[in-house]
DNA sequence: TCACGCGGTTGATCCATCTCAATGGCCGGC
DNA sequence: GCCGGCCATTGAGATGGATCAACCGCGTGA
């Protein structure tokens, strides 16, 4: 059942924000919430794609399973987020399988009513495509920190997005477990672990899920490090 | 200028291949070509994005320098894929920086006439949106590959996507400079070369800018092993 | 209450890749 | 034809991260 909060949540999620108020009313009128525990999974990678999902609370991993059996973490989203369009508009296959990592409840339309949408109100494109902007906006971003930083680095810069401020102190919280924020950032739990150690000297300590930043420019400041800078520094 | 092949490039390609004829003859009547030379930027990340571009000749790369000075290679592409929808529809600035890595040709859309066109014809939306899926796919599964794949195994990955058989014997030309296969795939050309030397045993010669692949399902078979079965085999 | 399991940390070691340096082949200019 | 520069390859050493193993603290359930 969508609650007032859990229709403010869909209202300003980047899917339906951009759309006017009465497409978007009448696009979850006509779609379900359903509830999802830890672990439980919500699509699997080629199962026939026919919804897009919106988070409503908790958290979704997405993944994949490479030939090899490795598990890679695409994205990990939360509250407001979107994911599962391009392939439902396509009606083709899941090109990722989506995993709960907290229970956590959806809100899940067909993707027919939205294309049926589309004919009628081309507003509804740029909705669309606004959308899958910006998972393509966050993919690049991915891919750029995976292959121009250290480990400790994309640790800095995950919890520069959590920080709420420019500069200054700042304590955020931890949004899932480590293993997970592990996987997200494409290491081992080990490494997150040393990552968080060596980030201790930037002024970062990590009690629990809690992180304290002392100086949020200074960490910023050593994303911004070369290793040709971080070495000269070390002599 | 737009010579017919040209014409037939476009046509083909995946921002106007689901589109109806009429439209897509529209929206090259209203646009222009222009050429690079190899070396040339095409436009820098952060520049206003007014258009999107379809290559018709030539390759182009799409990079990012992030904020310590490396450049990450997002996209090669060369005839008939498109780039820059996505900031170019919403009006915002580019992700990425492009540069033309040969001699190229490009098919210069305004962002403008297409969204004109989409306010009054729906199909013109599906037609973007599966354009901008498709890089949502690419980026989505070269995530995998940096997270869950050894270096020699991105090679081997890259050699397959160029294979034009499924099975046997096959040669293939490598479509650009080592350098930039090298950035490419998330490496650096010494560390492309020992690939290289590493997939001889897999039956992988590289003569020039050609590899001769003996056995194009063991490679592929090499894909897919995992750090366990390849340290097994070694024994 | 205690044993157990799980998430997280730490240590030791190994392996892949980066970096720096040297060399060899190819091509274009003179 | 020769020279210089660029690309590609190879070697050696440094480094980051993975892996394996041990250990701690905590909560849970018998």
């Amino acid at each position: 059942m969508l609650t007032t909060a859990d229709r403010k949540v869909a209202m300003e999620s980047i899917l339906f924000a951009t759309l006017p108020a009465d497409l978007a009313e009448t696009l979850m009128q006509r779609s379900a919430t359903r509830s999802y525990q830890r672990g439980e999974m919500i699509f699997l990678q080629g199962d026939l794609a026919s919804m897009v999902h919106i988070v409503i609370e908790g958290w979704v991993k997405l993944f994949r399973i490479s030939p090899n059996g490795a598990e890679a973490v695409v994205g990990v989203f939360t509250r407001g987020r979107s994911f599962g369009e391009a392939a439902a508009f396509r009606g083709d296959v899941y090109p990722v399988a989506a995993e709960a990592v907290t229970d956590c409840k959806l809100l899940q339309v067909r993707a027919q009513f939205i294309l049926e949408l589309m004919k009628s109100r081309p507003e509804v494109c740029i909705a669309m495509l606004a959308s899958t902007y910006r998972h393509l906006q966050a993919l690049v971003s991915q891919v750029e920190q995976l292959k121009a930083q250290t480990g400790a680095q994309r640790v800095a810069e995950f919890l520069l997005d959590l920080c709420p401020v420019q500069d200054g102190a700042c304590t955020v919280t931890l949004p899932y477990d480590k293993i997970l924020i592990a996987g997200r950032l494409g290491m081992q739990p080990e490494s997150l672990s040393r990552a968080f150690a060596r980030l201790r000297e930037e002024g970062v300590v990590v009690k629990q899920n809690h992180a304290a930043i002392a100086d949020v420019a200074k960490l910023r400041g050593y994303v911004e490090e070369d290793r040709a800078a971080s070495w000269s520094k070390a002599q």
